[in-house]
DNA sequence: CAGACAGGCAAGCAATTACTTGCCTATAGT
DNA sequence: ACTATAGGCAAGTAATTGCTTGCCTGTCTG
C-alpha cells in the first residue's frame, strides 16, 4: 500500500480529491472532462489515470468496473488514520 | 508557503516529524545523530537540513536561533487545517 | 587570537516523477 | 459485423527531487 501523503503531494490529485469530494463515483471519462473545463488543467487522460491509480493504491480511492466504464470512488479514512497517529501523539507532550 | 502534503510526502521528513514528536526543540545536530542512530539513516548534515527547510517553508516547524545552534520546533496545525478542510466536505455528502 | 563547533550557500549528480505517444483490449450501439 | 466508446499497457522524455561535495560565515572556548 502507497504511501497516503504522497499521493496527496501532487497539486493534480488533489484537484481530483476535490472533484471527487464534490461529485462521487466518477468515471475515468468524466474526471478528464470536469479537470479541463472546470480546473482548467489540460492533459492526457492517460495521465489522469496514472493519477488515479495512485491514489488507489495509497488506498484512497476504491474503483469499481462496470461494462466499459471505470467508477471511482473516495475513502478519506486512510488520510484520517494517518493524520490522527500524529495528532494524538501530539496532544499532551511538552512543548 | 509550501504544500503541506508535498512536505509530509518524504519517509525521511516523516521520521523527522516523529521525532520532533518524541523531543520536541532539537537542533539539527542533534536530529542528524538520532536520524542514523535511532532510525540507521545515514544522511549528511545538508540533506538534513535540506529537509528540515522543506518542513519549515510548509509551516511545520518553527525555528529559533539562540548562538550558534538552530531549534526545531513542530507545529502540525497546517496539517490539521488541510485535513479538516476535506474530512468536513466529506460527512453528509452523497455517496 | 586560534581552533573547534553549529550551521548556511550553491553547484552538480542521480534517481524519481509527471506526462506523453503509440498501440492494444473489451464493451456498447447501429 | 462494423464502428465508436471507455479504458489499459509500456516505452520514452523532460522536469523535479533527494542527496552530495566543497567552501564560507558566525559563535563559543581555550
Amino acid at each position: 500500500m502507497g504511501d497516503v501523503f504522497k499521493a496527496l503531494a501532487d497539486p493534480t490529485r488533489q484537484v481530483i480529491v476535490d472533484e471527487l469530494l464534490a461529485r462521487d463515483g466518477q468515471t475515468l471519462f468524466e474526471i478528464c472532462v470536469r479537470l479541463t473545463s472546470g480546473h482548467g488543467l489540460e492533459m492526457s487522460r492517460q495521465a489522469v489515470s496514472q493519477h488515479l491509480d495512485l491514489l488507489e493504491e495509497a488506498g484512497l480511492i476504491r474503483t469499481e468496473r462496470r461494462g466499459r466504464s471505470k467508477f471511482h470512488y473516495l475513502d478519506l479514512s486512510p488520510l484520517k488514520g494517518a493524520v490522527e497517529r500524529w495528532l494524538s501523539k501530539e496532544k499532551g507532550r511538552q512543548k
